[in-house]
Formats: structure tokens, sequence, C-alpha cells
DNA sequence: GCATATAGTCAAGCTGCTTGACCATCTTGG
DNA sequence: CCAAGATGGTCAAGCAGCTTGACTATATGC
């Protein structure tokens, strides 16, 4: 493979990336609530135990202060509580709400939604054989920002 | 394809669009130049004939005046010049420097060393066939972050 | 040739992150 | 058992990269 042709893959992983994030977020928006995409990550982690916002700050690979800030905002507008935690008194618990719950599935609902004009393109079999690629691949690390 | 997988499917992507593009911008820093990962992007519209601050801006997705200071980062650390537009004399024409084209040349370098470690795991032929489908995904507008 | 659109810059402000300092609580070794 | 260090969390200040708004210089169209 050449090295240009490497970059062009990339390029397309970016793109690729990007516009299916960026639709996930319009669907979540259309269904009613207000989210940012960085938010998902956070929701997912928190499902469906909850974490602390230690465990939450590594999922997504910024500093404690920065998790903390996210916390605070979901859970003025509804989507998360502090609990305190069940095993240790310094920690708290960070707990989706109902509303919390729901905007998770309309980001399930979304990502379907965006997947499915791919499904149109590729096929079905194709999509699940990049998803299983894409599997095979990514790593294990904390979720960052591709840039 | 349900609703969590589709969700699964936009993890995968970003995670391995993220861990790619860290592996890239390494592979540049190692190779004696100091970049930041937008700046690939850049320079890619830069190359070969160059480009005005505007429509820098709009291969970005971003404002005129961020455009210009990113311009104003990569002019002062050597990669680019402003010359005098040959058809409009309000616009001013960026180009890569020759610095710029081995940075640019380091990136693809690093980019070829980054998706190796994918066809030990994949194989050569699946990963073309990853870039061939992510082509037919990916969309032409903007190239924008993945959040 | 004048009105309007466009390329670019300067300035100010905002957001989301960082680093640094700090307190409360847990854990461990003597 | 308890002192010393490790860990969870917050507060505060600062910074980087973006935005909006205002402006100048040049181009374009009637």
């Amino acid at each position: 493979m050449q090295n240009s042709e490497a970059l062009a893959l990339a390029a397309a992983l970016l793109a690729a990336a990007g516009d299916l994030t960026q639709r996930i977020n319009d669907g979540v928006v259309a269904r009613g609530f207000e989210a940012r995409p960085a938010w998902g990550f956070a929701f997912a982690r928190l499902a469906p135990d909850g974490a602390t916002v230690t465990e939450l700050a590594g999922h997504l690979g910024v500093t404690k202060q920065a998790a903390s800030q996210l916390v605070d905002e979901i859970v003025r507008k509804g989507y998360a509580e502090r609990r305190p935690h069940p095993e240790d008194a310094r920690a708290r618990l960070v707990v989706l709400t109902e509303r919390g719950w729901a905007c998770t599935r309309a980001a399930e609902e979304a990502a379907a939604e965006a997947v499915r004009t791919w499904v149109d393109v590729l096929g079905e079999g194709e999509v699940r054989a990049l998803r299983e690629r894409l599997g095979r691949i990514a790593p294990n690390g904390p979720i960052k920002p591709a840039w």
C-alpha cells in the first residue's frame, strides 16, 4: 500500500466518523434532547450501573476536573444525578436519570437511522463486515476526539 | 441491524479514527516536525497549488478568522508562506514551503506505518476493502473534528 | 462610476480544557 | 491503632482555539 493511500484511508475514516457523529447528534436533537457529541461517550460509561467522576475521566481521556464539569452540566440538565457512593464515602456515584436513559435510547435510534443510509449504499452485509473489522482494529484505550 | 449495534459501529469508527490520528501525529513528531492533527487537513488543501485563506476555511469548516490564525501559525513555523495572489489583489495565496512538503511526506510515511499495524491484523486485502467502502460512504463536505 | 459583494485582518469574548492547590476519606506499614 | 501517604473530588486561575462583530481594501455588476 502506498503512503498516500494510507493518508487517504485516514482522511476517509475521519470524514466518515465526523459525518456519523454529526448525524447522530442531529437526530438526538431532533428527538427533543439537547446534547453534545461527547455526552454519548459519557452516557455509555454511566450506563448501566453508574460511574465515579474519576472513572469517567479515565474513560474519556480527560482530567477529572474536566469530567466533573461535564457531569455538572448533564446533572444540571437533568440527565444524571450524583449519589453517595455505597462503598466509598469520598466518591460519588453518577447515575443516569430516566431522562438520561431516554436520551440514550434516542441516540441509539439516531445512530441506527444514520447507519441506514450506509446500508443503502453498501448493503447490510458490508456494513456488518465494516463494523466487525473496525472492532478488530479499534483500541480499547480512552475515547478521545479525532483531533 | 439493532440500534445498539449502530451505536457500537459509531464508537468503533471514532475509536479507530482517533487512534489513527494520534499515531500519525506521533509519527510526524518523531520525524522532527511539530504539528497538530488539524494541520494535516490544511496541508492537504494547500498542496499542490496553494489556496486562499477563505478556501481553506471552507475546506476545514471554520471561519476565515480561524483559518487565518492557523495560517499564521504554520507560516510562523516555516511550513508555508503567504504570496500575493496572481489574479486578485485582495487575496493572498498560501503555499507550502519545502519544509511544508517535507512535513507532508513525513505524514504520509507515518500514516503508512500506522496502517501497517492494521494490515497485520486484517491483511492487505481487507484494509483495501475497508478503505474502498469508507470512500463510498464518506461525505465530501468540510472536514470537521469528529466531536 | 457607484453600489454591493468578497478577501482579509483586528479585537473581544466564550467554551472546554488544563494545571495547581486544597480538603476529605481510604489504605497501609509499623 | 495511628501516622503517612494515596486517592476521590472540588475550587480557582489560565490558556488555546474557536466564534461574532467591525472594519479596510479590492473586485464586480448594473
